[in-house]
DNA sequence: CCTACCGATCGGTAGG
DNA sequence: CCTACCGATCGGTAGG
């Protein structure tokens, strides 16, 4: 009984989060009411609050559940035995994925992070820092077997990968249609062959 | 007398929209009160009023002051004799320019600009489509002429470059410093060889 | 999950 | 440029 309780609230829990998760994107996170975000679920504002202690803790569960996912990926990719570009090149499609797949999560946690409050804002930080730190070892491992460029700035380069494919982010609300897949492939062919020796 | 006065009100109003730019840029727009920004400059709140007619104008100057400038060298270059590659490596550099030397301003037109009303709201995008619009027809020259890559997708591409340049938004706020000039042509060795044939 | 409500803060105005 | 203040709205709580 208590067993369904928990799921029943769980299920909840994640309609607000996913109607948030639009509604910060939409109109960024301190434009965005508990009344806006109620109307959307279909209940009174007052009424959220028996599935979520703050507003802020719905910033915190959008920005560490990507950061997390993106974290794990990052690993398996280390651990796996291709070269350093397919590495970069794995990476990269798996956040184009990401970002086509799950536009409103990945959105803000890429731009609405800044309205965190410590401790996680530090701790978000942190990820996101070590995320970037990893992807610029395999950048230099590359450049050490003579696979990628080596006249490149590594942490330069870094920056500019992980920023062209956050612009999907706006792209997506385009009207222009283009396929993901093509969008994938023609992320990769630019950035792919502008990395390669 | 009455030209000495304008002079005077509008050095002011400078001080205020440089004190904006940088808030809106740290804190966002709707996360930043008059009475943060009034502070900043050294005056009490109300006081504003007396220099703006409201916090929206500050937006709307920031945001359209930054389009203007992005149109016009478009246009200087549109109307230059540089070859297609040329041109698209000619905007980027200034882009990327603008973004390290005038970094508040850019970041704020860049990533706060949902926050405009209508009518701005629909001319600022309006002038975005238009300058995302020429710099398509400019790579669709290039590969008409055989200088860009065939196989791309034209609208994804001006995407791509845009948001790796807007990245150095981001960039700017790292500890990791790096020259401009090394993160300029770190940018055009990567973005230009990826377009290249 | 709702009604009723709180204290804080917001953008902006009146009047000097 | 300031003091004093306004109505609106915010995130969140009490109590049922």
């Amino acid at each position: 009984m208590a067993r369904i309780k928990t799921t029943k609230d769980e299920s909840r829990k994640d309609v607000i989060l996913t109607a948030a998760a639009e509604s910060f994107r939409e109109r960024g996170y301190k434009a965005t009411s508990m009344r806006d975000l109620a109307e959307k679920v279909g209940i009174e504002a007052a009424s959220l609050y028996n599935h979520i202690d703050s507003k802020s803790e719905l910033l915190i569960d959008i920005c560490f559940g990507i950061t997390t996912l993106m974290n794990d990926f990052m690993t398996s990719v280390e651990e796996s035995d291709k070269t350093s570009l397919e590495k970069v090149e794995t990476i990269l499609r798996f956040q184009i994925k990401q970002m086509v797949d799950n536009f409103n999560n990945n959105f803000v946690a890429n731009r609405e992070w800044l309205h965190l409050e410590n401790p996680e804002l530090g701790e978000f930080r942190a990820l996101r820092h070590g995320y970037r730190k990893r992807l610029n070892q395999i950048i230099t491992k590359g450049i050490e077997d003579g696979e990628i460029k080596e006249s490149i700035n590594v942490p330069a380069t870094v920056w500019l990968l992980l920023h062209a494919v956050y612009g999907i982010e706006s792209w997506h609300r385009s009207k222009v249609q283009v396929d993901p897949s093509v969008l994938e492939d023609n992320m990769i062919t630019i950035l792919i062959s502008g990395l390669k020796k």
